[in-house]
DNA sequence: TTTATTACCGAAACCGGTTTCGTAAATTAT
DNA sequence: ATAATTTACGAAACCGGTTTCGGTAATAAA
């Protein structure tokens, strides 16, 4: 049994296709009788339309791309997660790529999407991204675009961030309003605008409060896994016993930084305090849990559809709205880790 | 600047649409020179079919659709990582849904799935699904269906599944063998395969090794989260003090035990032992650090869509192959939780 | 009764490719 | 030289909807 198209159905019906179309789509130029009918069969023979010949027509496939860093990675689990069910509620699906973090992966993972005929693009750029030639063209091809978490200033369209600079000065003085005097900062050393702003709120906060900033106990690591918090951990139990805080870019650094001291016998948070960056899950399991910034990715998510969307319709309607940034809320988690 | 097509191309070099099509796509009924004329106009012009045409022609949407219980999850996100990566390489994208452990949710995302006219669908049934209409009625429109994971034996078509009994048994053979006599389980009260055949690999072991199965010791949960899990330990902390190792069916309910018992100043594993099941990156975190079961999620979801592909394939070419169960190995992970 | 409206329907264009089939020209075989 | 192939190309059908536009018949207004 093939599947039942309009051409089936306006052949059992003896009308013609465009009555049939007309009557499954409300228009006002059918009559009562017809339309019921119609109606009918198609109830009867389950008929669905068929969305290539809807899309080959909109010139419209009702998906979206959505391209993050890595999938298998808590906050961007949740964005994935916003993403979809606000989509959903809009009848769009998302198909999801993955970078890999790594810019040529971007820029072929995007590719990829266009020949799909996405109906618009969100994506978080790769550490290593610093070249926008990609995105560049998708705006001149009038594809629609949201930039989310890892953006670019270069670029012009909307976007969703944290404030990272401001999150990171929070963070920092938590830790130095439970009193805490000599801090250090624990980040990858890929030059991403969310581990710069980072950086720098951290460096501000340390200004409000007349602490000087000590290039030693800024520590670089390779990248933000486990095993970089760790080293960094080493080499601050090591060379810098005087350290009474740690500041980690991300969740995972601080918790391998914590794991590290624990090993060592420093105690946490009675000798070190520490606080990471995105309140991922692990954070809650952690001994002692460990403080943090919440960075709500499902919120995140979901704005970023909604700008999409609502840039979408807009293209369609040809009107021009200006460019938003929507920063959206941290807050400091307190927990066990820092005292 | 509109997208340039087909028909823009032969206009300008004055030959037939078909003629064009036919130079792009490797005819052999096309000269050289039209061919190397074509060719060049097209890279010039920068030119890729539209791909709704294409799909509207082949009836195919090169799309296939991935339904997860849970996004934010684990495990299911190196499914999804397994499934893109090994799709992206056949030229597939995957939109991904999320059931949110729910059937009414489930039929509802698989119908949205249908509507994008997906090639394919990947299926890890929710908790409570125990009414198959919905994937009968996608297999008797002859849509390839591979369930993966939480599956069910009453449905015929390819799955990928580890042995849950067998993992199951060999977590509890290891306590076992580790010297413990009195093994708890934390098993969620819905009634999952994988649940199921957890629970049947547990009481598996006890028989081979003759240790008698107490209904005191099998502990139901709501479902397998964190909490839950403190409340199962609970319950083994005040009223089954004999208790020296627990069996949890999910590494989060493992967790949820373990932190427990540490809260109650219960030394593990000196005093119990605990075994979860997953190899959550978070067992690597808790302190002890968590022994596990192995569950190779990307391993799983580049087979899904492995065998996925080759049906649609198969499908495409009237060749009927005979359905598969592949069954992924998994293994012990010793940690700290079982000495 | 004549004219103006309204209600209802269908032919056909359109979206942009792919593929079949017929045919004229060029080449080879006889 | 003619006949048989081969080469190269294009017309047109096709995929399955949506939408415009024109026209007839029924109704309302003059």
């Amino acid at each position: 049994m093939s599947k039942t198209t309009l051409n089936k159905i306006s052949e059992i019906l003896g009308i013609s296709k465009s009555t049939a179309s007309k009557a499954l789509n409300n228009y006002a130029d059918v009559s009562p009788k017809t339309k019921a009918m119609v109606l009918n069969l198609a109830k009867e023979l389950d008929y669905t339309p068929n969305s290539f010949a809807q899309n080959l027509r909109s010139q419209e496939s009702k998906i979206i791309g959505l391209i993050v860093p890595e999938i298998v990675h808590y906050f961007f689990s949740n964005i994935i997660l916003g993403v979809i069910n606000a989509a959903s509620k809009c009848g769009y699906a998302v198909v999801v790529v993955q970078s890999n973090d790594d810019y040529e992966y971007e820029v072929k993972q995007l590719d990829a999407l266009l020949q799909k005929n996405v109906d618009g693009v969100l994506l978080s750029f790769a550490d290593n991204t610093n070249n926008f030639k990609h995105v560049k063209s998708l705006l001149s091809n009038n594809v629609p675009l949201v930039l989310y978490d890892k953006i670019s200033k270069l670029i012009d369209c909307n976007k969703v961030v944290i404030d990272d600079i401001k999150a990171a000065q929070m963070a920092t003085q938590h830790l130095i309003d439970i009193g805490c005097k000599k801090i250090a900062i624990v980040r990858n050393k890929l030059k991403s605008q969310t581990t710069i702003d980072r950086y720098k709120g951290y460096k501000k906060a340390l200004l409000l409060n007349d602490i000087e900033y000590d290039k030693l106990l800024d520590i670089e690591t390779e990248d933000v896994s486990l095993e970089s918090g760790k080293k960094a951990a080493l080499t601050i139990f090591e060379n810098h016993k005087e350290v009474d805080a740690v500041f980690a870019v991300t969740d995972l650094l601080a918790i391998g930084v914590l794991e590290t001291f624990k090993e060592n016998n420093v105690q946490v948070p009675e000798q070190i305090s520490i606080i990471g960056f995105s309140n991922w899950l692990l954070t809650q399991i952690t001994t002692p849990h460990l403080s943090t910034i919440d960075q709500p990715g499902q919120q995140m998510g979901k704005v970023a559809f909604d700008l999409l969307y609502s840039e979408i319709i807009n293209n369609k309607n040809n009107v021009k709205e200006p460019y938003k940034t929507v920063v959206i809320d941290t807050k400091v988690i307190s927990r066990e880790s820092t005292k």
